[in-house]
DNA sequence: TTGATAGTTGACCGATCAGTCTCAAATGGC
DNA sequence: GCCATTTGAGACTGATCGGTCAACTATCAA
């Protein structure tokens, strides 16, 4: 019972999530949280507690979006894992030039990189959240090099826990690329190759 | 003529420098500048114009000092140009680890890095600023590949512009997990193991 | 119709923000 | 010693910050 809201909880934190996204914690006012939402200032506090909160909210869902759409379609869809993986960065990519929710022309980035940047180093939590979805990333690309070379499509010697660490840190620093301007289609075609440099076995050549 | 400042210009935007650098533009209030600088706030407007004023130069001299300690060294010094090259990457991941200026466990990052998060997807005179740097250091790593295709150290058929996005890349994502507490053992082998691996051309293998 | 519940609305709070202004203190030239 | 000049020192401003609070309003159950 009670007056119901103008906005559910759900919707809201979503467009939250989307500023903060955009923005950053630092620079995104209370006033702009409200306005993107739209939800009043009463509601807000009451739902969320404070802003801080809220931003741990938007973090959860980001990553649980992240989990949802990009890495878990790559890791339980059937079809080749060399083919999956290339698809989980390029989404991952994709992602960090902007689509639906953000603001025309907005290059985003990724909130988790993002937090990283403004956050991590100086806020013990936002590291432990930050450290805990960035590792749990990194992972999910060592499962499909794994597969990969169960499959044989690539050397089996390869040492696929050094090789997640590169392809995945080359993926932050894409996105950090995708931040200050960087042409999509190049950094597309970085992610493609990468995938094929670091993958490809010493002495197994094919050519460039 | 006149009061003698306690603090000339230089040591002071240095000091400012090192501040934005840690905890970048918008959580570092004019307080903070004025505590780390040791100058008082009518110096300060006098000296720098205001706060935004005070970190374009800050940016300017962090790039300056980025190419007169690391590039520049890299470039001319005589040796190995792979040597030279690691020494380079190397070099900014120390940096980015911390080091004299930065309080003690601090992981600062790089202020390029961080501004193109922070600052470049929203500020069109911060964008240009760091595209410029971003694409300065780029160029510097393709010059030393080039260096190293000459001398015989790597294969000439390597597409030195794509492994030179690579490495810079890859960089620029050591620097953000940097952020987030990584062990700098880990990020130094990683950037020590993709040079290998990025230099090396499809068919002619040595072992990993 | 009435009362309990829950959300709206906007005024309000103290703190902090970047930036300005005034005046005392310290210097060099005369 | 005196004056022009430059900085130190800190009070002050208006705006904005995150956050609180007290009306008022809409809904449902009885």
């Amino acid at each position: 019972m009670g007056r119901p809201p103008l906005v559910d909880r759900d919707t809201a934190l979503e467009r939250i999530m989307y500023r903060f996204w955009g923005t950053g914690f630092h620079s995104t006012s209370l006033d702009d949280l409200l306005a993107a939402s739209g939800m009043h200032r009463g509601s807000f506090y009451r739902t969320f507690g404070d802003k801080r909160a809220a931003f741990d909210a938007a973090f959860a869902l980001y990553v649980q979006r992240v989990a949802d759409t990009d890495v878990l379609p790559a890791l339980t869809s059937r079809g080749s894992p060399m083919t999956r993986l290339e698809g989980l960065l390029i989404a991952r990519l994709e992602a960090a030039l902007g689509d639906a929710g953000h603001a025309a022309g907005d290059r985003p980035g990724c909130l988790i990189t993002n937090t990283a940047t403004e956050l991590a180093a100086h806020d013990e939590q936002a590291g432990e959240q930050v450290a805990a979805a960035l590792g749990g990333a990194r992972d999910s690309i060592a499962v499909l090099l794994r597969a990969a070379a169960e499959a044989g499509e690539i050397d089996p010697a390869l040492d696929v826990d050094a090789a997640a660490d590169h392809l995945f840190t080359l993926l932050q620093g894409a996105i950090v690329m995708s931040r200050s301007g960087q042409s999509a289609e190049r950094l597309r075609e970085l992610l493609r190759r990468a995938i094929a440099v670091v993958v490809q076995s010493p002495d197994e050549g094919e050519s460039r």
